[in-house]
DNA sequence: TCAAAATTAAACTATATGGTTTAATATTGT
DNA sequence: ACAATATTAAACCATATAGTTTAATTTTGA
């Protein structure tokens, strides 16, 4: 709803913003299966490693991916609290599609 | 995983993207009360009318909303079969908050 | 020591985004 | 008939995004 602060809005515009990439969302699908260095996550796809470098940042922005650097290396790992920030927001819209999608219509007809 | 097809990743993209912004999450809020017309929805919002049904269009093409046209008056419906996908794709994160966090590594760790 | 490796920085390009303002279009009520 | 209403179209603007290429930086290992 609106009582939500700025603050956490501007964080869900980070996460769905993050998310709204595919390159970005199968770095993510990587990440899950364990940790990972930079160049061995830009393997799998046709793009300069910069381009990679930079959905990172924006990952880590969103702070669904966090590094620890090891001299020249980094190491990058999937953090899901972000995630479950977007699941608490879908929460809200899960009467929809759970049969009580009526009865919360009906409520709205009368009380909206 | 990587088994989704091309076109499920755009209408991920399309969905995530939609969702990114701050306005269009407080018109699906807005429209979780029950249908409205455009005027209405713009109401609470200090942005000019035709940004509003840019929005709106950004979320039609996500399906998030359907418009139905009555003479002059298009009125807007709430549509949350994608959101649905949105809950399917957050399902395989979910072992991340939920306690199987740390079997889920262990297997990452020797199968991946 | 020094080349190779891992990564970022910088500069650039093309396109997308989110907003504006000013028409244009279509529909309605009186 | 016609002014008001609901909406989109068009043209425009500033900034963001996603990519590139070519340096620069740091660290490692032989």
């Amino acid at each position: 709803m609106s009582s939500r602060s700025a603050a956490a809005d501007d964080r869900l515009d980070e996460v769905f913003h993050a998310l709204s990439d595919r390159t970005r969302r199968k770095i993510l699908a990587r990440l899950s299966r364990g940790p990972a260095m930079i160049t061995e996550l830009a393997v799998p796809f046709d793009m300069s490693l910069p381009a990679v470098s930079k959905h990172l940042r924006v990952l880590e922005g969103a702070r669904l991916v966090s590094r620890s650097i090891d001299g020249r290396v980094h190491r990058c790992s999937l953090t899901t609290k972000p995630l479950l920030a977007v699941e608490r927001w879908l929460e809200y819209y899960r009467a929809f599609w759970t049969g009580k999608l009526d009865a919360l219509a009906r409520f709205a007809e009368k009380s909206g």
